[in-house]
DNA sequence: CTGTATCCACGGCGATACTG
DNA sequence: CAGTATCGCCGTGGATACAG
């Protein structure tokens, strides 16, 4: 068993940051790196087309793991962003599908990703520029 | 149409997932990492207020590491989301602003940030219920 | 088919000390 | 003040094997 994120350092970040809506910084912490998960964004973006099975979501995501989609799904499940339903069938089905409140998500990080497909080259052209000026120094 | 062919590559991640516009799969990937980076997040939206030194983020934002702001700041410079401006003096004083592209940025941060805020509550309700009904299980 | 468990390599990151 | 260098812990996640 993996051992979840959200028990980090106590620690450091007790205090909230003073620039996000104070009271629930450490909820909103969490849900933002949820939002940066490589896989839980792929996963939830696959299942925008439609419900989805086990193994269609563990071969539509190239490089996932079995490891990481049980994890990543049980995550979102927890957050109530996708629901799980089961077939008693053999062999077992089991159907993966986005719920309104992982919907809602899905269209955030939409944005997101068009802002990155936006600025895809600028950005690139900055890394190259900026490696370059770094490399005669 | 099935895609199987030996999918073993580690980390590397070489095929960009069909979903997202895939010519640039692997960068806009980075990009949502950055945008889902503790650090890189809290000192993008530390520096919305206007320019700041490098000693006032690491006193803003709780629980950040000189080396962290240190790689974070290099990060986002790379990127060209913020600027780096050092001023020859003694002692030295350096200060950080966003760029445009840096405020795109954090406009598109805010979505999600703003998402988070609104459905905290929800996920939180979400999380405990899960919790709960799997101790009983 | 749908997971769960174990092993382990790699990298993130905090702590600390040192330089210009 | 503004970094850079080094070390060490441990979380992340891939590979693999096993179970319901």
């Amino acid at each position: 068993m993996e051992s979840d994120p959200s028990i980090r350092q106590a620690g450091a970040l007790s205090g909230p940051c003073s620039r996000w809506p104070a009271e629930h910084g450490e909820t909103i912490r969490q849900i933002i790196e949820r939002a940066g998960n490589k896989w839980a964004v792929l996963v939830v973006s696959s299942l925008q087309g439609g419900p989805l099975r086990y193994t269609d979501l563990l071969h539509s995501i190239p490089g996932l793991s079995q490891r990481m989609l049980t994890h990543t799904l049980h995550q979102l499940r927890r957050d109530g962003l996708i629901t799980r339903t089961a077939y008693p069938e053999v062999p077992p089905r089991v159907v993966y599908a986005l719920t309104d409140l992982g919907t809602t998500l899905l269209i955030a990080i939409t944005t997101l990703i068009d802002w990155a497909g936006t600025h895809h080259d600028e950005i690139q052209d900055n890394r190259t520029r900026f490696d370059t000026a770094e490399a005669i120094t």
